[in-house]
DNA sequence: ATTGCTTCCTGAGCGC
DNA sequence: TGCGCTCAGGAAGCAA
C-alpha cells in the first residue's frame, strides 16, 4: 500500500515516538510476519530509525536492525501503556517503559525481519537510486531506459530502476509529465526523461510535505491521516482538469488512470 | 536478460 | 439483507 512518501511519513513518526526506547520483547502473533536471523530479544535500545525506497530500517544499541515492509496494509499503531489491541495485530514489540509499537496488517502481506546490523539484505541491495537524490538524474535514467521495452508505467513502478514508486505515483507523475502509460520505455526522448525526473522529484517533495495519500488504508502513526490524496489529478478520477475523460486501463496487471488528451 | 502473468490474503463497495 | 463479483497503494516467483 504505502509509497515513498507514505513510508517516509511512518519514519518521521516513528522517530518522534519510539527513537531512543529501549526493546524487551518481540512478539510475533501470525506466523510468517517476522523473519528472525537472529533472536528477537535482547536488541537494546533504538538508535536510528531510517527508510531506503519502501523499506523502513530500524538500528538497534546492540547490532541488531529491523527490517519492515508495509506492503499493501501494514502499518504502526503506537501504544502508550501496552493494552491497547487492534483488529490485524501481527506482530508487537514491546518496550521496557511498557508502552509497545503494533504492527498491523489486514492483508498480511508485510514483513518485519530481524537481522544482524552488518547483514546484507538483497531485496534493499537491489534497490535503485533514492528519487529525491543527486544519484537520481536525467542522465541516469536515460541510461536505465535505453534497453527496456516494457510500458514507461511498469518502468517507473521497477524498484531495480528507482526506489520508492508505487501505483499512485506513478500514475500522477506521467500525467504531470504529459507522458502515456503505455509508450515504450526504449522510445522516451531525453526531453520526456528530463520532464519525468524534474515531476517525480517535484511530486514526491509535495506528497511528503503534506504527510502522504490516505485512500483507505494508510494512517500515519499518530492516526490522522495524510492530505496528498486532495491533489491527486488521475487517480481514480473521470474527468481531467482539462475536461476531457480519464481513461482506466490496465498494465502489468495494475490500475492506470490517464488522459489521452494530455498524454501521449 | 527481460517481460508479464499469477499468487499471497482480507475486506470494502457495488449491483442485483 | 445477503450473495457474488471486482477491486485494492506490493513484489516474489515463475514461465516464455
Amino acid at each position: 500500500m504505502p509509497e515513498l512518501p507514505e513510508v517516509e511519513t511512518v519514519v518521521r513518526g516513528l522517530r518522534k515516538t519510539v527513537l531512543g526506547k529501549t526493546i524487551r520483547s518481540v512478539e510475533e502473533f501470525r506466523p510468517g510476519t517476522i523473519r528472525a536471523n537472529v533472536p528477537a530479544a535482547d536488541c537494546g535500545s533504538i538508535t536510528d530509525i531510517t527508510r531506503r525506497g519502501k523499506y523502513i530500517l530500524i538500528l538497534t544499541a546492540k547490532q541488531r536492525k529491523f527490517i519492515i515492509h508495509l506492503r499493501m496494509t501494514g502499518k504502526f499503531i503506537y501504544d502508550d501503556d501496552g493494552t491497547r489491541s487492534s483488529n490485524h495485530c501481527r506482530a508487537k514489540i514491546f518496550f521496557t517503559d511498557d508502552s509497545a509499537l503494533i504492527f498491523d496488517d489486514v492483508r498480511t502481506f508485510g514483513t518485519i525481519t530481524i537481522a544482524s546490523s552488518d547483514a546484507r539484505i538483497p531485496q534493499i541491495d537491489a534497490l535503485g537510486p533514492e528519487p529525491l537524490s543527486g544519484d537520481f538524474t536525467a542522465s541516469y535514467l536515460e541510461r536505465q531506459s535505453k534497453h527496456r521495452r516494457m510500458p514507461v508505467k511498469s518502468f517507473l513502478l521497477d524498484q531495480r530502476v528507482v526506489a520508492g514508486l508505487g501505483n499512485i505515483y506513478a500514475i500522477e507523475i506521467l500525467h504531470a509529465a504529459g507522458i502515456d502509460p503505455r509508450q515504450r520505455t526504449d522510445t522516451l526522448t531525453g526531453k520526456q526523461i528530463q520532464t519525468l525526473v524534474r515531476h517525480t522529484k517535484k511530486i514526491l517533495k509535495e506528497a511528503i510535505r503534506l504527510n502522504g495519500t490516505t485512500i483507505t488504508d494508510f494512517r500515519r502513526v499518530d492516526e490522522k491521516n495524510g492530505s496528498f490524496q486532495e491533489f491527486l489529478n488521475v487517480y481514480q478520477k473521470k474527468v481531467c482538469r482539462c475536461g476531457n475523460p480519464v481513461e482506466r486501463i490496465v498494465i502489468g496487471g495494475r490500475s492506470t488512470y490517464f488522459c489521452a488528451a494530455c498524454q501521449h
